[in-house]
DNA sequence: ATGGGCATGTAAATCGTTACATGATTCT
DNA sequence: AGAATCATGTAACGATTTACATGCCCAT
């Protein structure tokens, strides 16, 4: 339901393209969400059909025509409203703790390449951050930067201990 | 996918009922997964069909027949495949951290009201989780409370800093 | 020349939530 | 008396992923 207001709220600073909505989930709202095209395109057209945006089609050479929409005032009343309603929880999936929670039972040695390799994924995604965090101007992109990068040091500390204490087991 | 692996993993430490894995979720498990009974009883009937599991039907006067689940020794060997391969990323959703990015935009005090809010969710589920840590034996559970813990904990800290800022603004 | 970025989309499959339906028992 | 716990499930809907399809431009 709230990739509606993701779209809605990036349309809101500026119009933009479908390909451009894409890029700025990527680049700085993956801490958020992970809409990809298979969502972003269908939730377009259904905005467009209710109205919450408009599109202009601006024709390219040799590339598809570009359509750059914007949020209508309709568009701007809806992401108001979702602004002001109870925000819901966070959905949270992590295979990687219900592998850790299962991994003992079965085998010793499989619980800590987990972890290992965990701890490469956590410090690969911190040096992305924090690279990412110098050039950064805009207060709000820089707390989602700064969310990203308290949650992964905060795991780099518990990978710490957990493997401490199985190596000390 | 995952809902297989997290039912097949629970069998292999005892057999138990839809209704008790539902209760595992929820008590211990709910910072991996959030698997409900739609989800649950549906992907219990389909691993029964393909002899990961088997059941015993139990009669009870005024309830339901209490259908206990085992794991298969095909079961498991599916189980020991997934621990093996690749983990698949987190998969998460936070509308919080969206609506902080596009409430600055519409109103500061939208923006305050969703952080104050924010606070106190997470003070109330360190609260829960404290209470809980503290009588806990099994190790592995108490590496997943801790998992939580430090993830709230570090989110207190941020809150801390972004109202801050937004204060002094 | 090869890979990445630009730019659109669709189809199939599956995943998952929410609400509904039922009803006795036990705790407060 | 009322709420929580035990215990099963389904149906309708909505969300999401993944792979596919297309093809130029630009930098290395």
């Amino acid at each position: 339901m709230s990739h509606r207001y993701l779209i809605l709220g990036l349309l809101a600073e500026q119009p933009m393209t479908g390909y451009d909505i894409r890029k700025q989930v990527k680049e700085v709202l993956s801490t958020a969400t992970n809409a990809s095209y298979g969502t972003l395109y269908p939730t377009l057209h259904k905005l467009l059909q209710e109205d919450a945006v408009q599109v202009d089609e601006i024709d390219q050479e040799g590339r598809p025509t570009k359509k750059v929409y914007r949020i209508t005032t309709h568009g701007q009343a809806e992401l108001r409203q979702w602004l002001r309603e109870p925000t819901s929880a966070d959905r949270i999936k992590r295979d990687f703790l219900l592998k850790l929670y299962f991994a003992q039972q079965v085998s010793q040695s499989d619980l800590q390449r987990l972890l290992a390799e965990r701890r490469d994924e956590t410090e690969a995604l911190l040096d992305t951050l924090q690279s990412q965090g110098e050039s950064l101007d805009d207060p709000r992109e820089k707390w989602i930067i700064d969310y990203a990068l308290m949650l992964y040091r905060a795991e780099m500390a518990w990978l710490d201990r957990v493997e401490n204490q199985i190596a000390s087991a």
